[in-house]
RNA sequence: GGAGAGGUGGCAGAGUGGUCGAAUGUACCUGACUCGAAAUCAGGCGUAGGUGGAAGCCUACCGUGGGUUCGAAUCCCACCCUCUCCGCCA
């Protein structure tokens, strides 16, 4: 969420920098609301102001025993105004804050100016994408070969983008999320957490998911109690640790690390990466946040996304960097990196990290602040990027690793937590 | 699931209808004392919004949302959450 003040104080500026991102800020319809709520705020309060003394001196009145008719008739007179005018700021407060609580984040000034996906910037390359003396299959192909993937068995039980992984393969998609956590706490210092798979609807506001995409997720409704939403992305659970929170300054930075599944109903991509485990309602991924002061949270960003690459060249795994230019960037971000693994039977990079600075936007929602140098509340910055997808990093690694008769080669740092295996083949 | 207790400022904890945004303690900040520190003393110290050049003034907030009242932290209703005991359960 922007901060209210800003959009006050400088509107138009504001609306440029979101027109940069493809947001048409509605400035008319701000300012009318917005002066509305001046004129009818400051009136109100008067009211309140005048209905409180009057009050007060019924009190002392009463207390000397003197007549109090006079002060009441004229509480009563300004009563019904008072009325109808704080049910009506209310109303307004209200449309002010559904209008504020939909505009998109800024972006951060040196994000590059574009409209789509095309005017994204490749910051680097790492790796050489590996030549096969013979036509790479997909992981499809690779997974069904190998009896270990069975699409057929997960749309029976649950229907279209399921997947079931069985075997050898279930069990390397379990140690490439062990040697992710591993590799997070133990190297780079994130705290381990574990946290719910299912929310309410504050936490997912807190992080901007609410209220704009509701159709996203996947929601529980319950007859007795508020309805819970599966997380789509564990950023929601670990980022709300923080939400109503006031930190010492010295607690900061906090760096969390957490592996769960992610559930999304991916409405509105019908028909694109239909085949496999690209796209799926249910994926695993390792999330990395960071809870830090709002001038260290630049540097966050670029450690934080070292982090996630990290695991791509410990894997071996041909990857690029992009910045996600202005029109390409999530609702909550002020920047993002996106990293692109290399898929040989794509003859393509494709995303399988996304890293974010949030900057104060999901703090001012939660309203997770510390205390700072001044020894007021601040607003924390909030980051987190994927470290990595599981699934899709079993896909890479399937896709990279093969061999000419379908069996797999395990990655040399796999190799432990698959009992000291070196590849993979038909049981 | 049943019974009971409770949610107040960074923390602890008073306050059951009338200048209560809230005693007190503690933490923190400033000053005095000190070579310095501790102890002591004095003062300050919640959040958000409005208005004003500023000092200031005003409004709202005591889990959340309604209600009663001239006036609500305090009374009533609903909800959320926490704790204790019992039951059940992995």
């Amino acid at each position: 969420m922007l901060d209210i003040q800003l959009l006050r104080n400088d509107l138009d500026g504001v609306a440029e920098r979101l027109a940069t991102r493809g947001y048409t800020l509605d400035c008319a319809g701000f300012r009318r609301l917005d002066s509305e709520r001046k004129t009818l705020q400051t009136r109100t309060q008067d009211l309140q102001a005048r209905r409180n003394a009057l009050s007060r001196q019924v009190g002392v009145a009463k207390s000397r025993a003197e007549d109090v008719t006079a002060i009441l008739d004229e509480v009563a007179a300004c009563k019904a105004e008072l009325e109808t005018n704080e049910a009506h700021l209310d109303q307004l407060l209200a449309e002010l804050d559904a209008f504020v609580a939909r505009v998109p984040n800024l972006p951060q000034a040196d994000v590059p100016l574009g409209r789509s996906a095309d005017d994204n910037v490749e910051n680097k390359r790492w790796g050489t994408p590996r030549s096969f003396a013979f036509t790479p299959r997909d992981h499809v192909d690779l997974g069904e070969a190998l009896g270990q993937m069975d699409f057929a068995a997960a749309v029976k039980i649950s229907g279209t983008r399921f997947s079931l992984i069985k075997g050898q393969l279930a069990h390397l998609h379990r140690a490439l999320a062990q040697f992710m956590l591993d590799t997070h706490t133990a190297q780079h210092g994130y705290a381990e957490i574990y946290s719910p798979y299912l929310v309410n609807a504050a936490s997912l506001f807190g992080t901007g998911q609410l209220p704009k995409f509701e159709d996203d997720l996947f929601k529980i409704l319950r007859p007795e109690a508020e309805p819970l939403y599966l997380i789509p992305t564990a950023e929601v659970p670990v980022t709300n640790i923080v939400r109503n929170e006031i930190l010492s300054a010295e607690a900061l930075p906090l760096k969390f690390v957490c592996h769960t599944p992610c559930f999304r109903s991916e409405a509105g991509s019908y028909g694109r990466d239909t085949r496999g485990m690209i796209r799926q309602h249910q994926f695993d991924k390792v999330e990395l946040v960071q809870i830090v002061a709002a001038e260290a949270s630049s540097a966050a960003h670029e450690e934080l996304t070292a982090h996630a690459e990290r695991i791509l060249e410990l894997l071996e795994l041909p990857y690029r960097r992009v910045t996600l230019c202005t029109g390409d960037m999530g609702f909550s971000s002020a920047k993002t990196y996106d990293l692109e693994v290399w898929l040989p039977a794509q003859q393509a990079y494709r995303e399988i990290s996304s890293c974010s600075n949030f900057a104060a936007f999901q703090a001012r929602r939660m309203q997770a602040r510390y205390r700072g140098a001044r020894g007021r509340p601040e607003l924390v910055h909030t980051l987190n990027g994927s470290g990595l997808a599981v699934g899709r990093t079993l896909v890479a690694v399937l896709e990279n690793y093969q061999n000419a008769d379908g069996s797999i080669a395990v990655p040399r740092l796999l190799q432990p937590y698959l009992g000291g295996r070196q590849r993979i083949a038909v049981d």
